[in-house]
RNA sequence: GGGCCAUUAGCUCAGUUGGUUAGAGCGCACCCCUGAUAAGGGUGAGGUCCGGUGUUCGAGUCACCGAUGGCCCA
């Protein structure tokens, strides 16, 4: 170092003392496990919602109602689904209530029904016998209540903003008064009917079990194969060939062969009548499964007749059926290999085919059953059947399995309406056969003893085609571990029927969102059967029906209702199991009959009916802050499409006439990161409560936000890796504006926008451009293209182009330097438009930026002051002044040649970074670059030259030393590291020429610029920072 | 087993009525900066559009078959 040097460098000034850069108290780091809820505890405190909704109110603004669908109180915490769900509605309610409307949310819980009870009971000490009804229903009311407070927090601490005081909950005593006045309502409409269905039951435990309730477990069965004669009068013509046919089925239930009232075969299937010779029986299969059968029919032969005998000799030509071999177990498998080998030749000749029928042709034709005197069960044709095992002809006993039950129901209900099926349960609550078996033998025996029973009884009729035992899977009872069945019981069902096309009706008025959703739920209630809403369970709202104990009518009236509807209102629906019908029912209750004992129902309702009319228990029960049915949405997940939303649907077409909701968005299942379900054994499940206190609720929200929820959603640690990046790069955004902001007074600071620069014009357009386009996603609830469109406009426009250009002016120019106001403008125009658009997706965010905010630079926001709460402003309207650009294109072009100087130059630099030359310079910066755009005069095209902007802005714009235009003459390029480029602006073709500047840098910007020296006070900088060092105060200070 | 849905770069998403060489941001690699600094800028590499067959002059886009995954039902 030369000594002349060392002097310069003792007295150097630092110049970036004399910078103006950002300044702000609000940090980078966003430390929102601790800061969000500190935000959160200020919302609370200040009542935010509530003030802001009760603005709307007052002012009469049109409502936006979003009702919820209350989530199971079956944990008190809420796992990433339940998430999802609360953060769309959120961003959704945000968003409305910032379009202007009234858009209140009241948070439900759903707290009847079946594993809360379960789970009750799993914990009670001397299990459920230990304690009474009253007192079981007591410790579930508090299990509940536990939950609710677990998931309210967990609510909470995402951000939902909403009315947390008030909740609805379905075991509200109100609510569950309003229930039975609903049930009343249908019944009174003649919606509700009782009738038999087949249930899970367990003998042992003699109670019915839900489908939950049940474990698969291998169990030895009897499976037979059972010849039912069909009914000779009953064949259409055409159909001689199946006179004296007998139609083979195979069941592993034998003892519901009493209770089989029809015979199923699959429409499409090809069926067979085939000639057993022997006997000349004929018998009627799927042909498919024929050949089953006729082995089936072949080991019965051998085991029943001697007939078989000599056939038997002559194919094997040793094994006889007498007991000969000294090891039996070996005799018996050559028999059967005997008998395979044989199957073949006796398939062709021994069981000829005689026809083959379609299944569809065999619909209505009748059959004999096989030892009820008189009956005769119809062939129905269902898709249930298969061709896995037995015959393809289903025995079917409606009142012993679902499949069959469902089947009987859809004839029953539509072509044997005239004539039904009906159903046939011939077992009491203990598994013994009731005088409705028709046969004397079953009467009086466990129904596990009528396999043995009902196999003899075949035999003796010649019915038996084959028996042997198999090892499958068979309903278990999870208490007793003792096999099940279905057993039909009394059950309360709603009648579809009756309102089925109204309902299809309103599925069509309404919105679907997705479109798909209405062809899904239109389809499920095209085809779905009457609602059984009865469950044989302790919590949940009773039935309210009481029963003469004399003739066993059934009562219930206006006058019932209303005695229980005020006494639920007090005492909740306990009331039912702590008190006697004689003290629920007034003393002057008289049955028909004369009588005056009642007895109680003891069923109570399905919870899907619970939640189901939330529409009216909630909805129109506090109709003062929701207003009325239908509500605009509905949003919850797309298996919501049976449940909720169908239940909502159609309690309300009864109750109402019309639909509950206007509008029904629903959203796919959260899958991890593979694209898997979630579950504990696989160890992906993914804990929302995690995410929040690693990297906050925002962060959740943002991804919520990100993704399509139209179908499945997936997480993942490199999704939330990514979404973190994404949240800091908004945060910074934010930050480096409000840091540039110091020392700006909007009021007198602002510069008009004829003064403002092409730059600053089209970002304050592109700033406009981005509101049109938020605005349009979150009005189509697109929300992931929110944000897409916001992502890429704080990294492209805002970071890479406008910050990167304007640091320069906003650093080194003098404070009131016009252009540097005007970007201050621009500044403070794109963050007070974007904090707002920020509210409905991270909340916590856009609260933590505002309250950074000097209190004198914030806007009202409409108001007639700033806002508490940045989640109170409205959404920005769409500025004509700004959104109105004509010189887009034109600057776009600029810009584009921007990115290809800067490319040029990038390559410029990193050639003089490989030269090995001590005598050429290595460029550090780009500003060090001088850029000359010269046009290519080619073909004899002519060059454009219509680049109206100042060097000096163009210099700024390229963050370059010097940009010279030169269209007058083809550059000569040799020497020069050149770079050819296509623009419509500049022209056909153009070569950019980088070369190093001449000039010095300037020690306080960094520009090389060619008034550096100029200056004899400070002969280290350029002209323009003269300037600005000149006008500070005070002389600058020195090191 | 049935109904519905999804599959485009490592990730999240675009991709009009079928029409040039399939795009964006992030991530990644490399480079720069150290005056947004646990920040910022630049350059670049990434695609069998799930697979197959068909329709068409032409298919990511339409039709059919299949695979994988998901929801609902059985």
């Amino acid at each position: 170092m030369t000594s002349a040097e060392n002097t310069s460098e003792n007295s150097k000034i630092n110049y970036k003392e004399t910078l103006l850069l950002p300044e702000t108290t609000f940090k980078m780091k966003a430390g929102a496990a601790t800061r969000e809820p500190e935000i959160e505890q200020f919302w609370d405190d200040q009542q935010i919602y509530f003030k802001a909704q009760e603005q709307r109110k007052a002012s009469g603004a049109e409502k936006f109602i979003l009702h919820d669908g209350p989530p199971y109180l079956s944990s008190d915490k809420i796992h990433i689904g339940t998430a999802l769900n609360k953060i769309l509605k959120d961003i959704v309610t945000r968003y409305q209530y910032q379009r202007g409307h009234y858009a209140p949310y009241v948070p439900g819980y759903d707290g009847h029904g079946l594993p809360i009870e379960n789970a009750v009971v799993k914990s009670i000490k001397g299990g459920r016998k230990a304690i009474s009804d009253v007192e079981l229903r007591q410790k579930c009311r508090d299990f509940g209540a536990k939950n609710l407070k677990g998931q309210e927090t967990n609510f909470k601490r995402l951000g939902v903003w909403g009315d947390w005081e008030h909740p609805y909950i379905t075991t509200d005593p109100k609510f569950e008064a309003t229930q039975i006045k609903a049930f009343y309502e249908m019944h009174k409409k003649d919606y509700v009917y009782k009738g038999l269905k087949p249930v899970y039951w367990c003998s042992h435990c003699e109670t019915a079990l839900a489908d939950a309730e049940v474990e698969y477990d291998n169990h030895t069965s009897d499976s037979i194969y059972v010849k039912f004669a069909i009914d000779n009068s009953s064949l259409k013509p055409g159909q001689e060939m199946l006179k004296d046919a007998s139609v083979v089925i195979w069941t592993t239930t034998p003892w519901t062969i009493p209770a089989n009232l029809a015979l199923s075969v699959h429409p499409e299937y090809e069926y067979e009548v085939f000639e057993e010779k022997i006997s000349g029986q004929k018998y009627l299969v799927a042909s498919e499964l024929k050949e089953q059968v006729i082995e089936c029919l072949v080991k019965e032969l051998a085991k029943i007749g001697k007939q078989l005998e000599p056939t038997l000799e002559g194919a094997s030509g040793k094994v006889t059926a007498s007991n000969e071999a000294p090891n039996k177990g070996m005799k018996l498998l050559n028999i059967q290999a005997a008998m395979m080998s044989m199957i073949k030749p006796l398939n062709e000749s021994t069981f000829p085919t005689l026809a083959k029928i379609k299944g569809k042709d065999l619909e209505f034709l009748n059959a004999h059953h096989p030892f009820i005197n008189d009956r005769v069960v119809p062939i129905l044709t269902g898709r249930h059947v298969t061709l896995e095992a037995g015959t393809g002809v289903v025995h079917t006993a409606p009142g012993h399995g679902m499949e069959d039950y469902v089947i009987c129901q859809q004839y029953d209900n539509g072509p044997l309406k005239n004539n039904p099926i009906g159903i046939v349960s011939p077992v009491d609550a203990k598994g013994v056969f009731t005088d409705k078996a028709q046969e004397p033998r079953l009467i009086g025996q466990h129904y596990s003893k009528g396999n043995e029973i009902v196999i003899e009884i075949l035999k003796e009729k010649g019915a038996l085609l084959g028996h042997r035992k198999i090892d499958h899977s068979y309903p278990h009872c999870w208490r007793c571990h003792q096999p099940v069945i279905y057993r039909a019981t009394e059950q309360w069902f709603i009648s579809i029927d009756k309102i089925r096309n109204e309902a299809l009706g309103e599925i069509k008025q309404a919105k679907w969102i997705p479109e798909r959703g209405e062809a899904r739920i239109a389809s499920m209630v095209e085809g779905r059967g009457d609602w059984c809403i009865s469950r044989q369970r302790v919590w949940g709202v009773p039935i309210p029906v009481f029963y003469c104990k004399a003739c066993d009518k059934p009562l219930i009236n206006e006058k019932t209702t209303e005695d229980l509807y005020d006494l639920f209102c007090k005492e909740s629906s306990d009331a039912w199991w702590a008190k006697s019908a004689a003290e629920l029912l007034s003393d002057d209750t008289t049955c028909a009959c004369g009588s005056k004992e009642f007895t109680k129902e003891t069923d109570i309702m399905d919870v899907w009916f619970d939640s189901g009319i939330t529409h009216t228990a909630v909805v129109e029960a506090r109709k003062d802050e929701l207003g009325e049915i239908p509500v605009e949405l509905y949003l919850e997940g797309s298996d919501q499409h049976r449940g909720w939303f169908q239940s909502s649907l159609l309690t309300s077409v009864m109750l109402h006439q019309k639909a509950p909701f206007k509008s029904v968005l629903t959203h796919g299942f959260v899958l991890d990161g593979n694209g898997r379900k979630m579950s504990k054994s696989l160890g992906n499940v993914i804990d929302p409560n995690k995410i929040m206190n690693q990297y906050g609720a925002d962060v959740l929200r943002l991804w919520v936000a990100s993704v399509d929820y139209s179908v499945d959603v997936r997480i993942g640690d490199e999704i939330i890796k990514q979404l973190v990046e994404v949240y800091k790069k908004v945060r910074n955004t934010m930050r480096f504006m409000l840091g540039n902001l110091a020392g700006f007074d909007p009021d007198s600071h602002t510069e008009p926008y004829e003064n403002l620069s092409d730059l600053d014009k089209y970002t304050l357009h592109r700033m406009q451009e981005v509101v049109s386009k938020l605005t349009e996603a979150f009005d189509h609830y697109q929300f992931h293209h929110y944000y897409q469109v916001l992502q890429n406009f704080c990294v492209t426009e805002l970071s890479s182009l406008y910050f990167d250009v304007a640091k320069d002016v906003l650093y080194c120019d003098p404070e009131n330097a016009p252009r540097r106001r005007a970007m201050q403008t621009v500044l403070y125009e794109v963050f007070t438009t974007m904090l707002p658009m920020l509210v409905p997706v991270a909340p916590h965010l856009a609260e933590d930026i505002w309250s950074h905010l000097q209190e004198e630079q914030k806007p009202n926001y409409g108001f007639d002051m700033p806002p508490v709460s940045i989640t109170m402003a409205p959404w920005p309207e769409l500025n004509q002044k700004y959104y109105k650009y004509d010189e887009r294109e034109q600057f776009e072009a600029i810009l584009a040649l921007k990115y290809d100087v800067n490319r040029s130059m990038e390559r410029f630099k990193e050639i003089s970074y490989n030269l090995t030359s001590a005598s050429d310079k290595k460029i550090e910066q780009l500003t060090e670059i001088v850029a000359t755009i010269g046009a290519v005069v080619q073909n004899g095209l002519e060059p454009i030259n219509r680049i109206d902007m100042n060097k000096t802005d163009l210099e700024m714009l390229f963050l370059c030393s010097e940009v010279n235009l030169n269209f007058e003459e083809d550059l000569d390029l040799s020497g020069y590291f050149g770079h050819y480029g296509n623009n419509s602006l500049v022209g056909e073709q153009y070569s950019i020429k980088c070369s190093v500047s001449s000039y010095s840098k300037c020690e306080r910007c960094w520009n090389y610029r060619e008034s550096v020296g100029t200056f004899a006070d400070h002969p280290d900088i350029c002209e323009r920072c003269h300037g600005a060092v000149s006008e500070m105060p005070r002389e600058a200070p020195v090191t």
